[in-house]
RNA sequence: CGGGGAGUAGUUAAGUUGGCUAUAACGCUUGGUUUGGGACCAAGAGGGCGGAGGUUCGAGUCCUCUCUCCCCGACCA
């Protein structure tokens, strides 16, 4: 199975680049099932370490696992007016609950007298039938905070889908709590929402810009949505993850009550926040060039190939030997490593296909290099080539893994940084989104009518009110000319 | 749902005004030569042309119906 394709030049077509990535990097295929995507073995194991390292994160801040039904009734969804219009045109329904075998066409048909009394939908987000729990398990508050998060699929019935991206049915956690306060639920939208920003950062070196989503993009039912707005190499903007606060709006919807210290009944104040597949997406377009995908070594399934060279039976003796003393020495350590010793295989062929698999480093084992005492390490971001002594292997390996990881965030923030361009005028704002290829930062009215002129002129959306980009509002909307209320960052998105 | 395009081998495609046993490349299998950046030679396996019906001596090519997929738009994490 191995892997031949050459992928198109990013500069030439970037979708058709995106998609010859996933493609020869083998993350993943669309299924015979329309708009869902197989994710294969390589970009399951990515997916399994942003798993590791998120879980351990959400534990960390108190949060316990659980879950809870795919289906939901579709009373459910009624019962909070914004939710029900946001997820309505997307919803996938079940109707019946049996099949029965037609004798006379030999094909299984769907049995009339097997009609569900109520349709369940299949899960889009799990706010519903979450909060249903919460009303029965939520009386004092004793039980709050209640801080529960869950790791499960979820589907959206999408047009259009692109791997990662947009597909109909995608895996994400979602955290769910409940609060006594307010300011408590607010403050912990925001928490969260730091905690992907941390992971997103330190392990899948993005860069992000966090803020406060407009009225017209928030999440259908929250009070406010908070988000990390990342940028793909094309200059477009792409939501990496979102966390809102959702008031009270649920509890009074699902009537989540409980009885105060003072022994008034209150509701609660919530949050949801949640992190998909999705970010594989952001991963494979920020970090990737021509030769294929590149990883993060902290996200990588595997950090380090040693792939040894050989002619004859006796060098792949003396090859392979050193090779697994390498392995043996780098195993010791928590770097995960392998050697590729398949010999049907040409040696260039093993380079390809690990280049576009976004191997972190690839250390090469060939006669030549036992007999000078060294190996030539390949660093899969920057293709850099370099000879490592083999008593220096040890050291070497672990700081340029984390060479890596750091180049890779910096690189993704200088170029998200100078993509940012402050804009004065309504011209320049479209100029930039338009032509630019970026962020356009702009004085804004914080009114729907701006956004919404922006948005059928150059099809460009306020991304996010940045959080700290809000000092000295002074100046007008650069749309209406009316007083600015913010800086909005308004571009282009997938 | 509106506009456009396509269904031929595992993949990508060629297939003239209907004509003889349906092509090619890549991939796959076997054998050999190779191996410091996608190797080469040879021999093989594999499809009856999305489906149904029709015209014809003869259909991948023509006609009718039908199914599916892809692209652009609307919806969206």
């Amino acid at each position: 199975m191995s892997i031949h394709k050459r992928i198109t030049k990013k500069s030439e077509d970037y979708s058709e680049w995106y998609l010859d990535v996933v493609e020869a990097a083998d993350l993943a295929e669309n299924s015979s099932v329309r708009g869902c995507m197989i994710i294969k073995p390589w970009g399951y194991a990515i997916w399994e370490n942003i798993q590791k390292h998120l879980d351990a994160m959400i534990k960390a801040t108190g949060h316990i696992n659980a879950y809870f039904p795919i289906f939901i009734p579709k009373s459910f969804f009624d019962k909070e007016a914004e939710h029900v219009e946001g997820f309505a045109k997307e919803s996938a329904v079940v109707s019946y609950h049996r099949l029965k075998f037609n004798p006379t066409s030999r094909k299984l048909e769907v049995d009339p007298e097997a009609k569900l009394e109520e349709e369940l939908l299949i899960r889009p987000t799990s706010e519903t039938i979450i909060y249903d729990s919460y009303s029965r398990w939520i009386k004092s508050y004793r039980d709050l905070p209640l801080l529960i998060n869950q790791w499960a699929n979820v589907v959206r019935w999408e047009l259009r889908t692109r791997p990662f991206l947009r597909t109909a049915e995608f895996l994400w956690q979602e955290g769910h709590t409940a609060h006594a306060t307010m300011e408590e639920a607010d403050q912990h939208a925001i928490k969260m929402l730091n905690v992907y920003k941390t992971l997103i950062e330190e392990f899948l070196a993005i860069a992000t810009i966090p803020g406060k989503k407009s009225e017209s993009e928030k999440f259908a039912g929250a009070h406010t949505t908070y988000t990390l707005e990342a940028m793909m190499q094309d200059g477009k903007a792409l939501q990496a993850c979102t966390s809102h606060h959702l008031g009270d709006n649920f509890a009074k919807a699902f009537n989540i009550q409980f009885q105060d210290k003072d022994g008034k009944l209150k509701y609660v104040w919530q949050t949801s926040w949640g992190l998909s597949t999705r970010i594989i997406g952001a991963l494979i377009m920020v970090h990737s060039d021509d030769n294929g995908l590149v990883l993060p070594p902290k996200i990588a399934p595997l950090q380090v190939v040693i792939v040894p060279i050989w002619k004859n039976d006796s060098e792949q003796t003396l090859v392979l030997n050193k090779a697994e003393e390498i392995y043996q020495m780098l195993s010791r350590t928590d770097i995960t490593t392998k050697i590729d010793i398949r010999d049907y295989l040409t040696i260039g062929e093993k380079f390809f296909e690990w280049e576009k698999k976004g191997v972190p480093i690839r250390i090469e084992v060939g006669p030549k290099d036992v007999q000078a005492g060294h190996t030539v390490v390949v660093r899969r971001d920057t293709l850099e080539k370099s000879h490592v002594k083999f008593e220096d292997i040890r050291n070497a390996i672990p700081a340029t893994l984390n060479s890596i990881q750091q180049n890779l965030f910096e690189k993704s923030r200088q170029f998200l940084y100078s993509n940012i361009h402050e804009v004065h005028s309504y011209e320049e704002l479209k100029d930039v989104v338009e032509n630019r290829n970026g962020f356009a930062l702009a004085l804004w009215d914080g009114e729907e009518a701006s956004e919404a002129k922006v948005k059928e002129e150059t099809k460009a959306t306020i991304r996010c009110i940045p959080f700290d980009m809000q000092s000295n509002i002074t100046g007008n909307c650069v749309i209406s000319g009316k007083p600015a209320k913010y800086r909005a960052i308004f571009a282009k998105s997938y």
